[in-house]
DNA sequence: CGGTATCCGTCACGATACTG
DNA sequence: CAGTATCGTGACGGATACCG
């Protein structure tokens, strides 16, 4: 050790930090929440089963790509279900499943905590950039 | 609107998505929160005042750049004040505000549920990939 | 010690076009 | 109607080097 410079003790933290960041549940629901479009997919399917194009159209700015990637990841994590009709035309319904519903009190206490403080910060901001001109 | 194409009524939609997204205080806040180097920050933080060195090396695994950056980002929206001592050598302290600890108990709540679930998660995951295959 | 500026690799996102 | 594949672009993170 005594001969390791300090850019290759770095890299060793660095190492050790990652590997323990990527076990971090905290960490891994973090950022599935922080997906723009998640949320929205989620929030939309709140009241109930929606098909493909029913949500291309409530989310309107996501393009088909988006929304289906998004579903994907949902449907992976068990957060939704797909459920397909082999018929003509094809039908797809997507539904939240409980372990989907459970996201839906940490985005409301989300909502409402920034609701109530955004206002905060944004004083904040504009204090900020007026001192620093 | 009759001779409007599809795809112009598309642009638009987007459009005010796009607008009512930037001013949806909701996803302001959790754009933060999925900060991957905020959180860790603010919960170095959580405990009491630090350096900058402090926290440079408790975070480890951040580089000095995205460091500085999360902390002017945190500043600059009031959640940690930045005290500079100006002697040889110099010496600056961050420290929570009231509104910066008012994010640990959502970040509390994130990580309880996470915790939890995050075996089902996985679970599903598995599920989907040997399905898939 | 604390902070800034610059360059560069990477990757998520979006637009488009095509398949079943 | 639902989904996949491909390509271009732009924001973000990291490494380095340099000021106060």
């Amino acid at each position: 050790m005594a001969t390791m410079s300090a850019g290759h003790k770095r890299e060793i933290s660095k190492q050790d930090y990652n590997a323990n960041l990527a076990e971090c549940a905290g960490h891994e629901v973090l950022s599935a929440l922080s997906d723009k479009w998640l949320t929205l997919v989620v929030s939309a399917l709140a009241d109930g089963p929606l098909r493909h194009s029913e949500l291309a159209r409530i989310i309107a700015g996501a393009s088909q790509k988006m929304l289906t990637q998004t579903l994907r990841k949902l449907e992976r994590d068990g957060l939704v279900v797909r459920t397909v009709t082999a018929s003509v035309p094809p039908r797809v319904d997507y539904e939240l499943t409980a372990l989907g519903h459970g996201l839906l009190p940490i985005q409301r206490s989300i909502k409402t905590w920034a609701e109530t403080h955004i206002d905060a910060i944004h004083k904040a901001r504009v204090r900020y950039d007026a001192n620093g001109d």
